[in-house]
DNA sequence: CGCATGCATTGAACTAGGACAAGAAATAAA
DNA sequence: TTTATTTCTTGTCCTAGTTCAATGCATGCG
């Protein structure tokens, strides 16, 4: 036992806690849960380091995560008819991805990617594990209901923004919305993220500049 | 006693008993319910019957309801900068209807507009409802964060086709999807859907009949 | 260190789809 | 049946955004 309280163990220790307290708080925002009921939810996730540019998820495979993004910064995005990478979503900290909506009930291959673009950190949540904690801890289907509700307020706020606004218009809305990421990620990414071209989002750009 | 089994009553009971039993099959396609459980879900809806062209919902107001749609047609829709309206959604029978996603857990007031195309009948889902319902009845929980996971899919799918297809393809894609609704529906609240002008349509629609 | 591969910029030519206008058809209303 | 209102079609002109190339800039990597 004298072996594990030594000073690499101490700070671990620490840095666990702070990892759950993390996922915990964003799993709070909405529904408030006991001490016991977020232990039950720690116990469930699978803490998971990722290097840079590897794939979480392919085309054609089954998603069974959802994974929160601890540190770090992945895409999810899918490949069209002419083989155009389209980015459906941004996730960095303390964001969730995954491609739940087609896969884990549908029972359908994904049609997505998901990828990390920088050294990731995350907690990886199984479907069986999701199922474990619904019936240990009912309280959680309404925090993961309240969860799927704003994807699809986001979701369809992006789609308010394509069909409605010009290419600057959505530019300078995902500036204002993602300051953060239009430094981590490069132009290309946001320019498929917006659906235009990577031309045209710098041309737009060095427009904006010269105001 | 005698009275209420009249010739005009019996019909009216047998009419109820298949309208429940046409929401009960939409709401027991992802989760089973026992009987009782159904009979508390029942108990908590109001069945509404609305002329067409009647609003059910105008920008500014709070979504108080969401709408099972027992037989007609609605279109939610959005009006953008310039003055347009954009077609979000087409709901006809066995469709739920809502602004959820903003109004009720966010609490602002919605966006969008609910109009009837054709006279009405829906079952009203109230917010206080469905709190009580959760709290009777947990599994309904289940049910309709499922709702809202297919809701989401399909919206992301609408992005999706919004993004990378041309107008011609999505027109299509409509037609094969939606048979019906293309039936029933004004040409220009379709192109107003599908993010195309009416005109544009329009030439679409000669240049396919041609082939 | 030099080299390669990816990334951003710029320009010129092109196109899908929009805006506007004016008629034709259809539906409703009276 | 006539009139009014909404919906659909067609044509012309116009623009936002694309495609294709070429060039300069970084950033990793042996």
């Amino acid at each position: 036992m004298v072996g594990v309280f030594n000073k690499h163990f101490l700070p671990l220790v620490s840095k666990i806690k702070t990892l759950y307290s993390q996922i915990n708080k964003n799993i709070s925002r909405y529904v408030s849960f006991d001490q016991q009921e977020l232990e039950i939810f720690n116990s469930l996730l699978e803490f998971k380091t990722v290097p840079k540019k590897t794939m979480l998820l392919q085309e054609g495979e089954m998603c069974n995560f959802e994974a929160f993004v601890v540190k770090g910064c992945v895409r999810k995005y899918y490949i069209d008819d002419n083989g155009f990478e389209v980015i459906l979503q941004f996730a960095i900290e303390n964001a969730w991805v995954s491609d739940i909506s087609f896969s884990i009930y549908e029972n359908k291959p994904s049609r997505v990617f998901i990828e990390t673009l920088e050294d990731c950190e995350f907690f990886m949540f199984s479907p069986e594990s999701k199922e474990e904690l619904f019936s240990n801890a009912p309280q959680f289907e309404r925090a993961f209901r309240i969860l799927m509700q704003r994807s699809l307020a986001v979701t369809q706020d992006r789609l308010f923004n394509t069909i409605s606004k010009t290419a600057t218009e959505k530019y300078l809305e995902f500036l204002e919305h993602y300051p953060a990421l239009s430094q981590r990620v490069a132009q290309h990414y946001i320019a498929s993220y917006l659906g235009i071209s990577a031309e045209f989002l710098s041309k737009i750009r060095t427009k904006i500049a010269k105001l």
